[in-house]
DNA sequence: ACCAGAAGTTAGGCAAGGCTAACTTTCTGC
DNA sequence: GCAGAAAGTTAGCCTTGCCTAACTTCTGGT
């Protein structure tokens, strides 16, 4: 009956003094990450609330805990912004995210609009050794399936050269270089008409007040909602 | 500003009517089922709290929630059941354990001893759509890389013809089949002394109470501990 | 400059799980 | 067969997150 002593599900991973974070912080870092975007204007709760599905108020106390942890600064009523250590939570989750699409849609060859929400889960709960063998399986990519740079090891990302395509004027264009990942059906639709990251693309003309926009990929001309085209990135001419 | 709605990450998978779990139920679920072994007595509270990792009285109270659940038959004081739907869960779980397990030894090369603690993890997170993927990737595989049974897709599992090698006589040998995933530093001594599963095992002589079993393994000769002999399970003679 | 509405926060609840301390039930040894 | 030990349960509390309802602060239009 006295068996050797099970081993306990304790403290499993981190050789580096890192502290562990819940999955709840993991998310709205990356939230909070992806609305600062590049300007860097605080972000507010509301926008928060609404990119997570959550009320405001809970938002709202969910922020002040995110603070006491040192991820955001919080000033009530105004917003917040990352810390340096929210920052490298965001971007480890983001990395985990990526190259678990991509290794999801190379090796196991699942359809390019399901892996999002399986990376989504599972961004969550890799170790780092996980990580580091799937990022060398994939030979250190730089991009994954939908275009979106991953940020190295090290934590670094690649600085956004892209503007949407919904703000490109008639005779501009570029590389299609990538497009949101979160909107399945989306991305079903432009890998349809055969519209991937990669291909050369030009606008040929626009109508006013959202109208669709005319564009040329690959030869072919595509008539494409507004609402998409602000989803997707084209390389900046300069 | 009134852009197309984010899809919420609501309800994401079943088709099937199948309920969702917390990830705690299907912990329990799991620990019960082997708990349970093939003797079909009750577990006690003690026992699961035990494997858990947890105080007896969480596990009282966790017992009573997957009771209202219809997961477990729970007569206070003398122990709890599965019910054929806890065990469908149970079986469910240990699928993806053990083909999470082999698909990182397999296909990321990670090494046998590393693979139980990350698949404990996964095991919760994974779809049923990844589960297939990576169960075709594998060539629907019967068993793990400890030599464990995977559950078919219809959760049929193997039952189990294995003796632990420390109730083996002077004499007795068979195919050493598996050895409990649960111990890392016994993954590595195992794996050092070249001791896997698929190899012929023969007792050669045992000391009493307690005292080392000399056994012999492709022609070498090793010592075992009891508590390691009792992991190990050697197909039964008949 | 003010006030209404928008944005944010606080208060009070709930559910899952965990803990300790105290109590009950069952089992076992004499 | 009964007392004390062992096993199980209850009570009361904590934390993480989410909710609704009510309150506060900020901001923009006249």
């Amino acid at each position: 009956m006295t068996a050797a002593p099970e081993s306990v599900p304790d403290a499993a991973h981190k050789a580096h003094p890192e502290r562990r974070h819940a999955e709840g912080a993991e998310n709205y870092a990356k939230a909070i990450y992806q609305l600062q975007a590049d300007d860097d204007e605080p972000v507010g709760t509301g926008a928060v609330a609404d990119r997570l599905g959550v009320t405001p108020a809970s938002a709202s106390a969910m922020l002040k805990r995110l603070a006491d942890d040192n991820l955001v600064e919080h000033s009530p009523y105004r917003g917040v912004r990352l810390t340096p250590e929210g920052e490298q939570l965001a971007l480890e989750m983001i990395r985990h995210h990526r190259l678990i699409e991509l290794f999801l849609a190379e090796v196991l060859g699942m359809p390019w609009d399901r892996v999002h929400e399986e990376a989504e889960v599972l961004e969550h709960h890799i170790s780092e050794e996980l990580e580091e063998l799937i990022a060398t399986k994939l030979g250190q990519p730089a991009r994954d399936p939908h275009g979106d740079p991953i940020p190295s090891r090290e934590l670094d990302i690649e600085d956004d050269r892209t503007v949407a395509l919904s703000d490109l004027e008639v005779g501009g264009g570029g590389v299609f270089e990538r497009v949101s990942d979160r909107d399945p059906e989306m991305l079903r639709y432009l890998d349809s008409r055969g519209i991937r990251p990669g291909a050369a693309i030009e606008v040929r003309a626009r109508d006013p007040f959202e109208g669709p926009i005319r564009v040329s990929v690959s030869g072919d001309e595509h008539a494409l909602g507004t609402p998409l085209a602000r989803r997707m990135r084209v390389s900046a001419e300069r």
